[in-house]
DNA sequence: GCAAATATCTAACAACTGTTAGGTGGCTGG
DNA sequence: CCAGCCACCTAACAGTTGTTAGATATTTGC
C-alpha cells in the first residue's frame, strides 16, 4: 500500500508528511468521499498541515489527482500481470482467467486505496485529468485484450466473442463491486470466485449431467 | 421521457420553462457532466433563466437532485416490471431474464436521462440525498430479487446461487455500460443480448455438442 | 558554525457556490 | 377593467474553492 520512492533512506525533516504522505491521504479520501467532496483543505487537514503547504509538493490539485489515478492503474496492472505470469507453463484457460479476475479484485478491494480511488473518481474528474490518465488505462486494457485473445485463439472461449466488448463487460462488472462490497460480509477472494463462476459457466442450471 | 403532472391542461405563461423543464434539463446535465460539475447557474443557463428563479420551483439544490434520482428509479422500475408482466403466461426462465435485462438497459441507455443520471451521480451525491432515494432503490432491488428467486425455485437457475449477490453482480454489470456505451457502435438491444448470453451460459467453449 | 535546502507557515486573492429578499411584467377569472 | 397569481427578474449575502506571495522554523552538508 505504501511503496515509497527509496531515493534516500532518511527523509529530511523528522515529522514531515512529504509528497508521499499527501498522496496516500489523498487516495484514501478520494476513495472514501469521491472527487467533488475532497478539497485541498480537507486533504491538508487530514495530513495535519495547511492547504498552501501542499503547493510545495504539487503544482495544482489536478496534479495530485493525476498522480493518484496513475498509480491506481499501475498497482492493478502490476498485480494482474504478475499473478498471471507466475502461473505454471501448462495452466489451463479457466485457471488463468480465475487468477486474473482474482488479482484485479484484490487490488481493487483489498490492496490499494489508489486503485479504488481511481475506479471511484475517474468518472467525476475534469476531462484534462482523465486524458492524462488514459495512456496507462489503455495499456492495462491492452493486457486484458491480449489475455482474452490468447484464450479465445486456444479454443477455450466461444469463437464468436467480441474481445473488446467482453473486456468492457468483465472489468466493468468487477469495478462495480466497489459500490457495495463490504469486507465484513465476505472476502474479495470469495467474491472473485463467484464472478469467475458466473462469467465462465453462466447461471443457468444445465441438464447435461 | 416527459410525464408532466396533468393538473391543468394549459400551463399559464406561454414561454415558461416551469418545474418540469428545470427537471428535464437538470437530468440531462447531471447525466452528461456528473453531480459536482453542475451548478444551479449552469442549470439555469441551460434553461434560459437565472439561478435565483429556480427557487420558485424548488426549495434547494438537493430537492432537484432527489427529484431526478427518484424519477430515474421509477422509470427503470416501471420499464422492467411492465416488460416482464407483458410476457405470456408460459414464458420460460431464460426469456424472462433476457426481457428484464433488456428493459433495464433500454431505460438506462435509450429511454431516460433520469435513469442514466441516477446511475451516474448516485455515488457522488451528499448522503442525505442518497438516503432520500434509497426507498425507491430498495423497491426496485426487491423486484429483481423476487424475479430471481422465482426462477431459482423453478429450477431454472443453479440451486446454490446467492440471490442478493447475483442481483448486485447483474445490475452492477449492466449499469457499468453507461461509462462506455456508444450508440453509434451498437444498439442497447444488441448489448442486452450479449449480457444475457454471458450471464446465462458463460463464455467458456463447451465440449457437450 | 554557517549557508543552503527542506518542509512548513500566515495572509490574502478572485472566482464561484447555494441561497435570500424583494421587485416586475404578463396572463386570467370575475 | 382590475385584482391576483404565476414565473420570472436584479442584487446581494456569506461561505468555500484553488491558488499565490512571502516569511519561518528545522535539518543537513561542508
Amino acid at each position: 500500500m505504501t511503496e515509497t520512492t527509496p531515493s534516500k533512506l532518511c527523509d529530511t525533516p523528522r515529522n514531515a508528511v512529504g509528497r508521499v504522505g499527501v498522496l496516500d491521504i489523498s487516495a484514501r479520501l478520494f476513495r472514501e468521499q469521491g472527487y467533488g467532496a475532497v478539497s485541498l483543505r480537507k486533504i491538508a487537514g487530514a495530513a495535519g498541515i495547511k492547504a498552501a503547504s501542499i503547493y510545495y509538493h504539487f503544482g495544482s490539485k489536478d496534479e495530485i489527482v493525476v498522480a493518484v489515478l496513475d498509480r491506481g492503474i499501475r498497482v492493478v496492472h502490476d498485480s494482474m500481470r504478475q499473478a498471471v505470469s507466475a502461473l505454471p507453463e501448462n495452466t489451463g484457460a479457466e485457471a488463468i482467467l480465475r487468477t486474473a479476475i482474482q488479482a484485479h479484485l484484490r487490488a481493487l478491494l483489498d490492496l490499494s486505496d489508489y486503485t479504488s480511488a481511481n475506479v471511484r473518481i475517474f468518472g467525476q474528474v475534469p476531462q484534462p485529468v482523465r486524458d492524462a490518465n488514459l495512456p496507462l488505462r489503455r495499456a492495462y486494457e491492452a493486457e486484458w485484450d491480449a489475455l482474452l485473445t490468447r484464450l479465445r485463439d486456444d479454443g477455450a472461449l466461444k469463437r464468436d466473442v467480441d474481445i473488446r466488448r467482453l473486456r468492457l463487460m468483465l472489468i466493468g462488472a468487477l469495478n462495480a463491486t466497489l459500490d457495495w462490497f463490504d469486507p465484513d460480509r465476505g472476502s474479495a477472494d470469495a467474491l472473485s470466485r463467484s464472478y469467475a463462476d458466473v462469467f465462465l459457466n453462466g447461471i443457468l442450471q444445465r441438464q447435461d449431467t
